[in-house]
DNA sequence: AAAGAAGTTGACAATTTGGTCAAGTTTTTT
DNA sequence: AAAAAACTTGACCAAATTGTCAACTTCTTT
């Protein structure tokens, strides 16, 4: 029981199936404690590391009763991979072309950066798919996210029209801003050597924002001139 | 014979063991041919993920001649990974206090991308193994990058002092500019995603330069008024 | 050219792994 | 409360995987 209350809670704390545990309560249950404790064994093994085992260690389960729920490996890795997606474009929607460049871009970095730290595991999996060369994800999902690119490119462009921001290759800011803000959470090893810590706390989250709104911002601002 | 042929090019591309395969000719190319396909594999599938027949395939060699010259799977891999650091740090010599910061830091993000794009494996390998904790990184190694960081966060800290910068935080500042020059290298497959393309090239590379060096220089330039 | 060292190889053993299942228990339905 | 459905579980199997090895070939030394 102790297991069910932090399994549920963990999943909780993430950003996986937020539907509670009420309607279909066992299945319902069960499958999250699977599937949360797949992304954390995933997302530092990727799916060939990855032991069922491990997985069904984790979540408490039997690995029998894994395989009552998901028929393969690879089912519970594309069940898990499925929710990467939603919570990868979520933070874009500060992207819009009635804000303010400024308020929208900082916005923007520090809900990336909330999500990659309180979805850590989801976001070191979404990374160690790319990084195997995304063979798992769906056509529609790679669909998705090169349009949102797209149509949140045309924003920066709207506002460099406008003249509210330097001209800048709107594809090649967003990668910058990506990588930059799921580092932390992919690769916290190697930020904590370099920040000289042993491990990343809210304080070294909040000088990560500031430093990186700080610089892109001043370096996108129109100077007079 | 074509294979030797492959093997040897492919590995003088990459910047695994420089050292000719003329003083200790077979062993030297051998071991040569099977850590250049060890990066390649390890760097997708992680130390769990690979399969040391696959290894031995990419190689060209059978499986029983791997383990004539390495006596496990592990040992393969810390071999492997321990050639990383090296070129990990070699960009960062370009970070001196004898520079203008600005010709300094566009190097800096320039060789950096020119690594990542020229040794693409290895650093997808790099990225593995800090993604599952760097837990085969030597303690030397990470002694040394936390050494080499410090170093460097002071060079940038004299060029604020005297004026030659805006004030920043010179560690973050750091992490901006690895996780984006790596990032083409790493997540390749988002970055043709975001970038609309089916491979990246040389273009790509040169606009990625152009707008990271834009964007951060910009920030930290100091203003007058 | 003979002998010893170095390298090659496929077949083999031991272990791990993904996945199945039949026999049980618990929960839900009627 | 009885029957049906849903769930649990450890034992089991077949395939895959790591690592070994003895017989063999090629190179180096003298």
């Amino acid at each position: 029981m102790a297991e069910e209350l932090s399994a549920t809670h963990a999943a909780a704390e993430k950003g996986l199936a937020a539907q509670a545990a009420s309607d279909e309560p066992i299945r319902a249950r069960n499958v999250l404690k699977i599937l949360t404790a797949a992304v954390e064994i995933f997302s530092r093994k990727g799916l060939d590391g990855a032991r069922i085992v491990e997985i069904a260690k984790a979540s408490g389960l039997p690995k029998g009763n894994v395989y009552y729920y998901f028929s393969s490996k690879e089912e519970i890795y594309t069940a898990a991979i499925d929710h990467l997606i939603h919570s990868w474009d979520d933070a874009f929607r500060h992207i819009s072309a009635d804000r303010e460049p400024g308020d929208a871009i900082e916005a923007y970095v520090r809900a990336k950066l909330d999500n990659a730290r309180e979805n850590a595991a989801e976001t070191r999996l979404f990374a160690n798919e790319i990084l195997q060369g995304a063979e798992h994800l769906s056509v529609a999902a790679r669909d998705h996210m090169r349009t949102v690119t797209s149509e949140k490119a045309r924003v920066i462009d709207a506002w460099a029209a406008a003249g509210k921001i330097e001209k800048i290759d709107a594809r090649h800011l967003f990668i910058l801003l990506w990588s930059v803000t799921q580092f932390y959470a992919e690769f916290e090893a190697l930020a904590c050597d370099a920040l000289n810590v042993d491990e990343l706390t809210a304080v070294d989250y909040d000088m990560a924002a500031k430093t990186i709104t700080q610089t892109v911002l001043r370096g996108l601002m129109i100077r007079l001139s």
